[in-house]
DNA sequence: TTGAAAGCGGTACCAG
DNA sequence: CTGGTACCGCTTTCAA
């Protein structure tokens, strides 16, 4: 491995030197900063980041904590994440957090321990004490966060839109599936849903589902079906979800759309490759990553930030779980 | 921050002392382990890995590089990954390359510089030299290497299999999509399949299909009903272009598998979800990371490793899109 | 069984 | 404009 030394050596200068043209930091004569240069490509040096993190106690590694990797929802985050970070110089240390504070807590330790300059966080169980104090700054992802700067979509209006688009398609005998309690995007979107359908002219019913994933999801369709056979309109609580409940409905005969209405919420990249393709409230996933990201690395940056929550918006992805209105 | 030093202070030890507790390493009497372990619960001290990694030279990162997390495939495999690298003490430093030697090359930068101790890349292009001389164990992970231990599911036996049975199931004018050219596990795939179908008593077309993504999943299914309307029998490049076939054929009102059958590869969790729910070709994601995972763990802590090429094995996933046959 | 001290490879202060 | 050097926090000889 080359070091400084060796290039100080090589250079005929003191490795303050070649500090100094490394960082660009202070005075170098041209032509003694053109002598560091030669020797480092002669050399092929490059510093090493675990030195130059233990002296400035800071590194150029940004921790992102994400409920899951495997729900399809995140990989867009995390890419959105990734290509804003990167192209900043930024790395990122990357663990799943499956919202068990425990491994949260291994994390954030690991954090920590290797001197992120920051971090994302899309967990969505809301217990904040957690960050406190923890030398770096936080960006929740897919969540609000009242006191930590926080990049989220609009889940309540979504839940509305979804309610509106539904009824305004006809949809007279609605099944709105609740999501997972600790999941505070899904409850958002329940609760604006079931804002819009306690105010329409429309019999709900709500259906209790726990969870996201897709093993359970199957469940929750055939539950549906033996529960609410009458249903002629489902708000699903994911996209996934709601392919659950498309194949099921199909597989029970139903017309899609004309004997039922389905809309997701996501818009996952797979929503348009089902048949009939899935109208969704869609969440700009990878800008949302991006955002964050962005405003992560202004707090990183010291910049000064004129608001730390941003809200996207959400909209409705007309496709053809849906009947067309004029 | 509190420091080994710290620790030290109010235990009444050196320095040393400490760290050899810490590392359970050397002689240290029990009355001063417990003196130092008490002072290290007081203080609420963890010992700061940038500071060991500096030392060692080496730190507890592994560097996790996919080609795009996007890939519904690889969310699973890199969640094998993380949870087995994890439960081992070890974390993640993770990059998406897109398949780009600039990308690839910034990353293995970024982890010799972080000091990892090992890395797994599932890049398919095949320019190995990239790799050389890195100084730390470097695992493939989807796809064979002569010298680099690796981690792979048997695509030719997959693209034979999934000939194997649609032609038991009696298509007998079979598509083949043949997959992007640079992505070699794709390439196994065709080959395989290419050879049953060689050596089968049925027509079969080829036809050039050049990517995985989404959107050109639509392209593809578009421009092979054109081509070839009276195929009765797809093999695709993935459950992705599986599934817009799928769609489109559904969209031109074929009756499926009745008509057109169709068989996908990779197994992603969505398949399930469709409807009719596909038949394909099963490739372990989930286990496969993990193997890769446990691989590369072997060569960090330098056990002797007995097979340095792990080949999982692929499975049909018989569902409904294939018909049956007794 | 313990402590002093020399690094690991950088950065930054201070003197010249 | 440049060099010497202390120091970041930990590990590991070496000597006591």
């Amino acid at each position: 491995m080359v070091t400084i030394r060796d290039v100080a050596k090589h250079a005929g200068v003191s490795v303050a030197t070649v500090s100094r043209v490394l960082n660009s930091t202070g005075y170098v004569r041209e032509d003694t900063r053109e002598k560091v240069m030669q020797a480092i490509t002669l050399l092929n040096y490059s510093p090493n980041e675990v030195a130059r993190s233990l002296y400035k106690r800071e590194s150029r590694l940004i921790g992102l904590l994400l409920p899951d990797i495997t729900n399809p929802f995140f990989p867009q985050l995390a890419r959105g994440i990734e290509d804003e970070v990167h192209s900043q110089g930024f790395r990122l240390l990357f663990g799943n957090s499956d919202e068990d504070l425990k491994k949260e807590a291994a994390y954030l330790h690991t954090f920590t321990q290797n001197h992120v300059v920051g971090m994302i966080t899309a967990r969505t169980i809301s217990d904040d004490e957690t960050y406190e104090g923890l030398g770096f700054p936080v960006v929740f992802l897919d969540r609000t966060s009242p006191q930590y700067p926080s990049v989220y979509a609009d889940g309540r209006e979504g839940g509305r839109i979804a309610a509106q688009e539904i009824i305004k398609r006809g949809s007279k005998q609605i099944t709105l599936l609740k999501g997972p309690p600790n999941v505070k995007p899904a409850q958002e979107r329940f609760q604006g849903a079931l804002e819009t359908l306690s105010g329409a002219n429309v019999d709900f019913q709500v259906m209790n589902t726990t969870s996201f994933s897709f093993h359970e999801a199957k469940k929750w369709a055939k539950e549906l079906f033996e529960k609410h056979a009458n249903t002629d309109g489902v708000i699903a609580s994911n996209d996934i979800v709601a392919a659950a409940i498309l194949r099921e409905a199909l597989q029970l005969g139903k017309s899609i759309p004309d004997e039922l209405q389905i809309v997701g919420f996501d818009d996952i990249p797979q929503s348009e490759l089902l048949f009939p393709a899935l109208s969704t409230i869609r969440q700009p996933a990878y800008e949302m990553g991006k955002e964050a990201a962005k405003l992560l690395l202004k707090y990183i940056k010291k910049e000064i930030v004129q608001n730390k929550h941003i809200e996207l918006p959400v909209t409705f992805i007309e496709r053809n779980t849906t009947r067309k209105v004029d």
